[in-house]
DNA sequence: CAGTGATTTAACATTTCATTAACATTTGCT
DNA sequence: AGCAAATGTTAATGAAATGTTAAATCACTG
């Protein structure tokens, strides 16, 4: 569900890093060069970025940089052999949030990736309860009251988000950069077919509403 | 200016972390004991906290607990001289934001307050507080004393631009150079029209008060 | 390859809101 | 005061946005 990008030239790492990430919960994918990176960033919306500063081709710090203009939000953790402060003067500079001395201790590194998605506001909590809805991110399921309430992937995966951000008002066009593949050609009004799916199917829920923006887009407002 | 608490009781420690802090352009106060935090916590409100983990009393955990309990937003950073995972760990898992090993490099602690107050203003959404009334730029949304006051989108565009600069004065032209698009043919008394409709549904708000200059456009004052 | 369910499109219904135009009022000026 | 120009106000209009539904398309499974 959260998606998390390792940046590092070491394969071995690379894939230890990746496994153990994948294996906690988090789909982790790992890039050996910043050049890769920026491909897979134009496929996947990451939550968050660990990169090396010591790689052939770009460095690290160009690399954060051209994130940060891209993405002013994602978090970005510096893993490196170097423990010298001029590079983590540099690191944090360059928008960095944390900085990781190797060897590398996993499970801390699990413990600062959660401590940064929490405060990213991401909800590492997969669990989402609204009054007596109960969205589970692990399970893609829905209960009001007990009751299961059968959700597409789709369906899913917008009410979620929505309710992740209360009041926070979402394009059509975000919504669908964000669950939609790339190159999918699907016309925007295809997002107001699921609202009024998702609308029709939480009819029974009391505790929350999807209000429309006019001109804008969609947003949940909590009751 | 931000204001951030040390809560150490190592008197020396405490007061080379604040001074330091001080003399970065910081507004640093320290507590030695969790008690005497939670009274400074009464008077100021605290843009970060840092925090031993050993303390006479109440520990770090403790008090970490106690603050998120209060508030679930303040950045908090441990400072510790032990190193072991447990610790982390717990210390993560309370809540906290960061965690340092003791001796504190002061330069090191200075560059992860930055990371983390840019982090949090990050999530900070742009309001705009004007006596009684709120305007929220991420919601598109205005409060007067809690309540909603329904805007359009072109409605809520222009009176957060009038309040951002209270006094300036904007002509029709360049209100609508700002909000409409550039093909628009609508005439300038577009405008009139709104500013009726936004006097009419700020009727209610003391605190400003939109008034035309005559022959040129609009401005918002502030009482 | 048929069948199931998810997704998308297209068409039509409905709602919202920007705009205009008409008329009322105010302002600035002589 | 008296006039013209600027602004205030209101309601009606229509274009654009959204809601809804059903049928078409796609993707997968047995």
């Amino acid at each position: 569900m959260f998606h998390i990008l390792v940046v590092e030239d070491d394969k071995d790492l690379n894939r230890t890093v990746c496994s153990y990430l994948n294996q906690n919960g988090f789909e982790a994918q790992g890039a050996l060069e910043p050049e890769e990176a920026y491909d897979m960033m134009y496929e996947t919306v990451f939550d968050l970025i660990i990169s090396d500063i010591m790689m052939p081709g770009t460095d690290g710090f160009e690399f954060a940089e051209n994130v940060r203009d891209i993405n002013k939000e994602v978090p970005i953790i510096f893993m490196t052999a170097r423990d010298d402060l001029e590079s983590k003067r540099k690191g944090f500079r360059v928008g960095i949030d944390d900085y990781m001395i190797k060897p590398i201790d996993l499970e801390e590194l699990l413990l600062r990736i959660e401590a940064l998605l929490r405060r990213a506001k991401i909800n590492t909590n997969k669990k989402l309860e609204i009054g007596k809805l109960v969205l589970d991110a692990e399970e893609h399921s829905a209960y009001l009251d007990g009751e299961e309430i059968i959700l597409t992937v789709r369906e899913f995966d917008i009410l979620y988000k929505l309710l992740s951000y209360p009041k926070k008002t979402f394009t059509r066009t975000k919504l669908m950069e964000e669950f939609w593949d790339a190159e999918s050609l699907s016309g925007p009004r295809t997002v107001d077919v699921y609202m009024t799916k998702i609308r029709d199917k939480m009819s029974a829920c009391e505790d929350f509403e999807i209000v429309t923006v006019h001109g804008l887009g969609y947003k949940a407002v909590i009751k």
